[in-house]
RNA sequence: GCGCAUGUGGUGGAACGGCAUACACAGCGGACUUAAAAUCCGCCGGGGAAACCUUACGGGUUCAAAUCCCGUCAUGCGCACCA
């Protein structure tokens, strides 16, 4: 078969004939299927696109076949570094660069044959988007979700721009360039997400994700349960500190603040100052890396102040420290040295009192340091009590006395999403004198990106020096204004993107509720685990938000998600331009075409897992279609064959049935390689049949054309073609996909393999349906099993399923 | 450091606690052919005369373990002073 002659053709007919156009009347049911959609790049796809699109598309195809009314739009996360980069690198501005790349990538993926409605189509760089981008952002304003505050951000000193949270990898480098992120004292506008903390973390359970990735949320999200506990300085001062061992409160010999504290200046006498700036100093100068190191060492200064103990009235000095996270909790610690390894070193540097207040049952101290729970000791009333108990009664005995009580504390912080960088939606507020910070109204936007802006980075915000774009007037009162020179993280753009795709030409609003509940939520979710605790955040944050705005009723945006994994390069690293190991789909396309690259991806790896490219099976899978080309053309000859009865409820019916029910749960779990192999089997059996000689025409036609509709959405191109030379209707994918006789499924013969003590000694055929003792009878008989029970006498038989155990001894 | 996952032939990879190595690739042998390609058939974990031994390694539970439990090692991923 000429592949590309027929990929072609059929292109060209499924677009004519708008067959994957999504019918919003159909009265089947919905199935939203998506992919994470992609950046639009100039190279060409890339094999981690077709791994992803392609075998995504097979899983739809089979959907559809299922009969329900597939939802599979496609579109481009079309704003980011890369284009603007590139744009630095080379003069080529990025809405040109990228409105090319989308153009490239679009003829590229109608070329893979995929099922996408390309009528439903999103770029999120085009006003006509991010206009609703910007509407979002208002809403979110409106319900005070979000909000502009002065902080220590991440700064990614290569890529000139703060970073969320989320994008500073473990090591405390920059996401996308790897550079060591710095920080910097910025006001940028946040999302409060640490608002849905709790629901982002109870609404897991509902999910049907990787549990990998639902445990990577969890912890991130990071829920704390313990107390906070009110204590004041000398001189009346109050502040409260967050623990999750208040049962060690008595143990406490210190306090200290994080250097960044707000309070810090206050609590600072006299004598201390020059002291506690020099740390300042010294703490800000410390790198992310440095300072989220564990095993740096524990240092600080004495502020000279004094807190009291609300326990027991104890005085403790006041210390600050970058031990202690300003973000975190309260950004003030209780120094239990006795109790928790980072105290004890702190106290035991500036000799700070170490005192014990856990035990064993009898009253013994622990050996220090340590973090175990026991017994409560040196803690007056509460002496005995276990540390559970303990938690719950200090707490108590200090909320009776309004000086404290229970406490969650989440590791979550806000979203900070002003970027300092051009290529990306403007935010739609103005700065005014007068009125300060105010929206721009709703009828106004977009607040369009301006064209000509020099965009060389110099660690300020690009549209800065665009004063045609800064300089407006206040929306309120008409006076000369500034507008927000940062622009938006683009995972902004991602986070309701699959919203959009139920609506995407809507000119009145960012979607008609009604056409999102009926289309949403998306019923698998496929992409890179990579999003874990990004765009798979985000976007949960974006629905249960605006669910509570009343635009939506849903609580999840995807209640399954598959990660598919990743193909390497040969080498068995990553595939990258640098290291010379990028694998090009196109010579393959050219070489054996598209469906057989599909299917060689869906055969040669499993899914989940990804793995190393290697390209020896890609001819196996050639081979296979082959076969089934030559194995329809005989049964296109053989129709008129026989008639004479052939074995019916034979071999090939078993075959034929179990082939249809594997292929259908394979593809439900994305294991496409075992759904080809079960088809490979199932070919096998029907050249056997077809070898056989009794071949009856009409049996084998109907097994042939089980065959193709079952292969359909793995090779769509071909299986197409051959359902046309079959001379059937079209389209194969207008078609149901087969039913299966259960009563096939049970074999006449069953094969049972007998064990003696748990060792296979036998297998032995015999009818179905026999009893347990018979089965047992026959497998006594079998001279091998005689052998293995020579001179021992049987214990115990257990006869399961097709396995006879003889237990003897 | 903490958490999670993974470890199966020469290779990619299969196996609701139930016959380990399905389906393929590679390799070997054969048929067809003047020959090659393609196609078709057979063999294909190790060792051996046999008994046996094999799912990273060592224990355990079970009639039965690749699968469950404990420990070790290796690899990958995530988090990392979160009080």
């Amino acid at each position: 078969m000429d592949y590309n002659r027929i990929e072609e053709k059929w292109q060209k007919k499924w677009e004519e004939t708008g067959l994957y156009k999504f019918d919003e009347r159909s009265k089947k049911k919905k199935f939203y299927v998506l992919e994470m959609f992609s950046y639009p790049s100039g190279a060409k796809l890339h094999v981690g696109h077709w791994y992803n699109y392609g075998l995504t598309d097979s899983y739809a195809r089979f959907k559809r076949m299922q009969g329900y009314n597939v939802f599979h739009p496609m579109g481009f996360d079309a704003f980011g570094l890369p284009a603007e980069n590139y744009a630095i690198k080379t003069g080529i501005h990025p809405m040109d660069s990228t409105i090319a790349n989308i153009e490239t990538m679009e003829h590229q993926l109608k070329r893979m044959g995929a099922t996408f409605d390309w009528n439903t189509e999103v770029k999120t760089c085009m006003p006509d988007y991010y206009r609703w981008t910007q509407w979002c952002f208002l809403q979110l304003y409106k319900h005070g979700l979000a909000y502009r505050k002065e902080m220590p951000v991440n700064w990614c000193p290569s890529c000139n721009t703060t970073l969320a949270n989320e994008q500073v990898l473990s090591d405390g480098t920059c996401e996308r360039c790897g550079t060591p992120v710095t920080r910097k004292h910025l006001t940028q506008w946040c999302f409060r997400i640490t608002k849905y903390a709790e629901e982002l973390l109870s609404g897991l359970d509902t999910l049907d994700w990787p549990e990998k990735t639902k445990l990577m949320q969890k912890n991130w999200i990071g829920k704390s349960v313990g107390g906070e506990v009110f204590f004041k300085t000398e001189s009346g001062r109050e502040f409260s500190v967050f623990t999750t061992r208040p049962d060690t409160l008595f143990g406490v010999t210190y306090v200290v603040f994080s250097p960044e504290h707000a309070m810090v200046d206050e609590i600072t006498t006299p004598e201390q100052k020059a002291e506690i700036e020099a740390y300042k100093e010294y703490a800000a100068k410390a790198s992310e890396i440095e300072r989220q190191s564990s095993t740096r060492e524990k240092t600080g200064a004495f502020t000279g102040s004094y807190a009291i103990n609300p326990i027991n009235g104890r005085k403790v000095p006041i210390y600050i420290s970058d031990y202690v996270l300003a973000t975190y909790g309260t950004g003030i610690v209780m120094g239990v040295p006795a109790h928790d390894e980072r105290d004890f070193e702190f106290a035991t540097k500036y000799g700070l009192p170490i005192e014990p207040v856990i035990g064993y049952k009898d009253g013994e101290a622990h050996p220090l340091p340590s973090h175990e729970y026991g017994y409560m000791i040196n803690s007056g009333e509460f002496n005995g009590l276990s540390s559970e108990e303990g938690k719950k009664a200090v707490l108590a005995a200090l909320k009776e006395k309004g000086l404290g009580g229970e406490k969650v504390t989440y590791r979550l912080r806000d979203w900070i999403i002003s970027r300092q960088r051009y290529w990306g939606c403007p935010i739609p507020m103005v700065h005014c004198p007068h009125c300060g910070v105010v929206p721009i109204p709703e009828d106004q936007l977009p607040l369009k990106l301006p064209y000509d802006v020099d965009f060389t980075p110099d660690g300020t915000s690009p549209l800065l020096k665009c004063e045609e774009f800064m300089n407006t007037t206040c929306p309120v009162c008409g006076a000369p204004a500034r507008r927000d020179p940062d622009t938006m993280d683009t995972f902004m753009c991602s986070s309701w993107y699959f919203l959009r795709y139920c609506d995407s030409h809507n000119d009145k609003a960012a979607w008609d509720r009604e056409k999102v509940d009926a289309l949403c939520p998306v019923d698998t979710y496929v992409g890179g685990a990579e999003h874990a605790c990004m765009h798979l955040i985000y976007a949960r944050f974006f629905v249960k938000a605006f669910r509570d705005m009343g635009y939506l009723d849903f609580d999840e945006p995807f209640l399954r998600l598959v990660h598919q994994g990743t193909i390497l390069g040969p080498d068995g690293y990553k595939m990258s331009k640098s290291r010379g190991n990028v694998i090009s789909p196109d010579t393959y396309i050219q070489k054996y075409g598209s469906d057989v690259f599909r299917m060689y991806l869906q055969f040669g790896f499993a899914y989940i897992e990804g793995g190393r490219w290697n390209d020896d099976g890609i001819k196996s899978v050639a081979r296979f279609l082959e076969r089934v080309e030559r194995l329809a053309e005989r049964a296109k000859g053989l129709r008129g064959a026989n008639a004479k009865e052939d074995a019916a409820g034979g071999e090939l019916d078993y075959v034929r049935a179990n082939t249809i029910k594997a292929v259908g749960n394979d593809l439900d779990r994305f294991q496409f390689n075992t759904a080809i192999a079960r088809m490979m089997e199932y070919v096998n059996a029907l050249y056997k049949y077809v070898d056989g000689g009794a071949v009856n025409g009409r049996h084998l036609e109907a097994a042939v054309k089980d065959l193709l509709l079952i292969l359909a959405p793995f090779a769509p191109h071909f299986t197409e073609e051959l359902w046309e030379q079959a001379g059937y209707p079209y389209s194969i994918f207008n078609q149901e996909w087969p039913q299966y006789d259960e009563a096939s499924l049970t074999r006449q013969e069953v094969e049972y393999g007998v064990q003696v003590n748990g060792k296979i000694r036998a297998r032995i055929t015999l009818p179905a349906g026999l009893s347990a003792e018979e089965v047992e009878k026959a497998a006594m008989e079998q001279q091998a099993v005689q052998n293995a029970m020579a001179g021992k006498s049987v214990r115990k038989v257990i006869v399961v399923r097709n396995i006879v155990n003889i237990v003897v001894g």
